[in-house]
DNA sequence: CCATGAAATTATAGCCTATTACATTCGCGC
DNA sequence: GCGCGAATGTAATAGGCTATAATTTCATGG
């Protein structure tokens, strides 16, 4: 720890940025171990301050968990913007359904404490978390292009961000590995990606719309 | 129930059959507040036996949540079993997908249970929950009928349960009920059996196959 | 009928969350 | 500059949960 930290970085008052040092460690021990890894006295001690010493910036180990999952969703939706923005030969929705994919596999605890079950009461109020959680909504959203009308994009956009959903979910349990699957995880993807886009593209000609979104 | 219980249930001994009564019980709590909600020490106490009396049957907390998961599977393939059995006009696809939403959505706490992450190991060794597990696919597997060469219906099965899947667990979110969902759950459920159909159908005509099944 | 071992009990250790009361230190305003 | 209040952290403690060890109960078969 340097003998002083910068003025005003939000959080820096005598000791130092504890908060914020929480919510990081906190993502880092829920990346290896899942949302149940996370102790507060663990972390604590880890961050070597006192073991209630979290109690003074999270009410309690639930609200903690909320500040990194809304961290997590921060994250998330970086990678997101990323695979859209840059150039590639597949579609901006195959794009945003392979990242989502590698994030959901590769940082799977991390996705694991995204979508954790919570108090619902907590959802509705905190609006940092519910915000960055429509956002992703909202990416997808935009993933489908222009030419649909709204509420057939919205139609599309839920079907492929709940069938990767599912795939991952089911990746982890292992339920897609076996010797019954002979199609790998990425292929499964790929052919919902297609599957959407083709009834996307069917709905669209049906309501006199344009081309499929590239 | 007899007075005289048979001579070997496998276990009935000095008191009551106790290692069922825990994963019934157990199961009853998971139904309402997930598998998080299980307590080894709420039920011996709500069974009237004394705290550690559940160690003698399951060696710890993850073991008794494996014979509950397992219980679990057992009674969710009965349903899907029932919605393919009896007759309807929707395809056997459309009604397993509906029996999986339906019991997904309103027996979540033990749907969540059945689907929550554990530890690798147990998975692999334990056969029970995992024969369960393997015979659920197998159900959704019949359910798109015989038309479709092998690894085709494979496919598609797994498209259409890691759909649901998703949809279920975004569903308890809360994500697809927001301003944003145009859309009811069922219809997103009907428009992925609808967009599965089709994929076969034309996967089959390419293969040179029969009729999407019935 | 009684020895045996499974089933259950009491006692206890250890980890974790969370609260209360007390100590420290930062920084703002006079 | 300096003191005071609020923000931050600590020590002590309570209470819940999992899990183990040592001991007691009791149905059953030889």
């Amino acid at each position: 720890m340097p003998p002083r930290l910068a003025r005003k970085p939000v959080n820096t008052y005598h000791h130092g940025d504890l908060r914020d040092a929480l919510v990081q460690a906190a993502l880092a021990e829920a990346e290896q171990g899942g949302p149940e890894s996370i102790s507060l006295k663990a972390l604590a001690k880890q961050l070597g301050v006192s073991q209630p010493a979290p109690y003074r910036h999270f009410a309690d180990r639930e609200a903690l968990l909320e500040a990194v999952t809304a961290e997590a969703f921060r994250q998330f939706n970086a990678v997101l913007r990323e695979s859209v923005s840059k150039p590639s030969k597949h579609s901006r929705l195959s794009r945003i359904a392979r990242a989502t994919l590698d994030f959901g596999l590769r940082r799977n605890g991390i996705y694991r404490l995204m979508f954790a079950s919570r108090t619902m009461a907590a959802v509705a109020k905190d609006s940092e978390l519910s915000n960055a959680k429509m956002e992703t909504f909202g990416l997808v959203l935009q993933a489908l292009g222009d030419p649909a009308p709204g509420f057939l994009r919205e139609r599309h956009a839920l079907t492929i961000w709940t069938g990767v959903h599912g795939v991952v979910m089911l990746a982890e349990q292992g339920l897609l590995t076996g010797e019954a699957a002979h199609i790998s995880i990425e292929e499964l993807v790929e052919d919902m990606v297609r599957q959407t886009e083709l009834a996307l593209s069917v709905a669209i000609k049906a309501a006199g719309g344009g081309a499929v979104a590239r």
